[in-house]
DNA sequence: AGCGGATATGACAAGGGTGTCATAAAAAAC
DNA sequence: GTTTTTTATGACACCCTTGTCATATCCGCT
């Protein structure tokens, strides 16, 4: 939690260093991240930070929230998806919504990104507390499976993980310069093949 | 290259030297490996170092490059797999020698996981390099398809890519405690849930 | 105007890293 | 034994990082 003085600070200068911070820790991971050069682009001096903030820790999770904020916003404007709707036709859907979301804000998307090449106790930890509080994915395949979409001996936890870690894959393509088009076609087919790899 | 020098030393201090090489590289991943640490380690000053290599990069390509060696060597004694075989059976019965070998080399295989956490230029080049060199699953693939066995409509090389994606987070969870059994077992799984979903 | 709390600031300490270089020592050649 | 070549070595210069702290400045209140 960023310290009081943080918040009194005029509007400007708080969103000034809001925005250094994200610019920081979308071009560098956070054991990489630098608060020098963090508070060079916000154009405060470096004693002023430890003012604001406890230390680098404290600063990420300030920007995660935030982020947690915005993301929770857009996605709630694509109201709550039909609750009848299984894990394919969910997963193709929303697609566009999650491409719109990297692409309105590339760099909190970054951000998430790049916790993922981070192997440093910390980002584990925050990378815990994030997969735990979204757990839609796992209950919609529990569910598909119950309503007998599934075959009953698919293990749907590991579906899920591979999922998340193939869209991770994915990801990192993106990052590499592969375009938009391509991409999409690309989780297309792969939800293709787990499609048919797993229905009853 | 390593400089002519490195390869006149005594027997000794040249494993000594590399030894400590792949400790360092076991344990931090390139861009966050440190000369000063390895020097210590393996008890040599600062000097002799850039005496033996021009720098951290000549250092890790002459340690990858031992590594490649040792890999095919040990490779090499499970035999040329069956020319007839398909991706499912050479996946899955290639499996205990990909376990022994990683077992038996805790600390290379460290090394190779390490890679995919690291984005710098540098191993961005090396991973390419490597992978270029290793198109044994990608061919294997169109193969079976030629043959009929995969449906026309499916991209092998996507399901390449899908596998070893899949491939890097099983051995991510591996370093983060999962015993072998259970890593085992979600490969198999895995395996299965990508055969039905390409299988004509 | 004067006081006091909040804020601003850059120097500082202490640690880390890399690569170079002059010199010392050892080894080899003569 | 002297000269030449090879190797060994740590100090050095220069870069970076984080967190602290004494001092300066600002601002609101009396």
């Amino acid at each position: 939690m960023p310290k009081e003085t943080f918040f009194r600070l005029p509007e400007e200068k708080r969103r000034r260093i809001y925005q250094a911070a994200v610019e920081e820790f979308a071009a560098y991971r956070f054991s990489d991240a630098s608060i020098n050069r963090m508070v060079k682009a916000a154009g405060i001096p470096r004693g002023s930070f430890y003012q604001y903030f406890k230390n680098k820790e404290d600063l990420y999770l300030y920007v995660m929230g935030e982020i947690g904020k915005e993301k929770l916003k857009v996605l709630s404007r694509y109201g709550p998806a039909d609750d009848q709707a299984g894990f394919f036709e969910t997963a193709k859907s929303a697609l566009p919504a999650v491409f719109d979301w990297a692409e309105s804000h590339p760099l909190y998307n970054r951000i998430g990104f790049l916790m993922a090449l981070d192997d440093s106790d910390f980002i584990r930890m925050v990378m815990k507390k994030i997969n735990d509080s979204q757990p839609f994915l796992r209950q919609m395949l529990k569910k598909d499976q119950a309503k007998g979409l599934i075959r009953p001996e698919i293990d749907t936890d590991l579906v899920a993980d591979m999922y998340l870690n193939l869209a991770l894959g994915l990801c990192r393509d993106y990052y590499g310069g592969t375009p938009r088009e391509e991409i999409i076609g690309k989780v297309g087919s792969l939800l293709e093949i787990i499609c048919h790899g797993i229905l009853a």
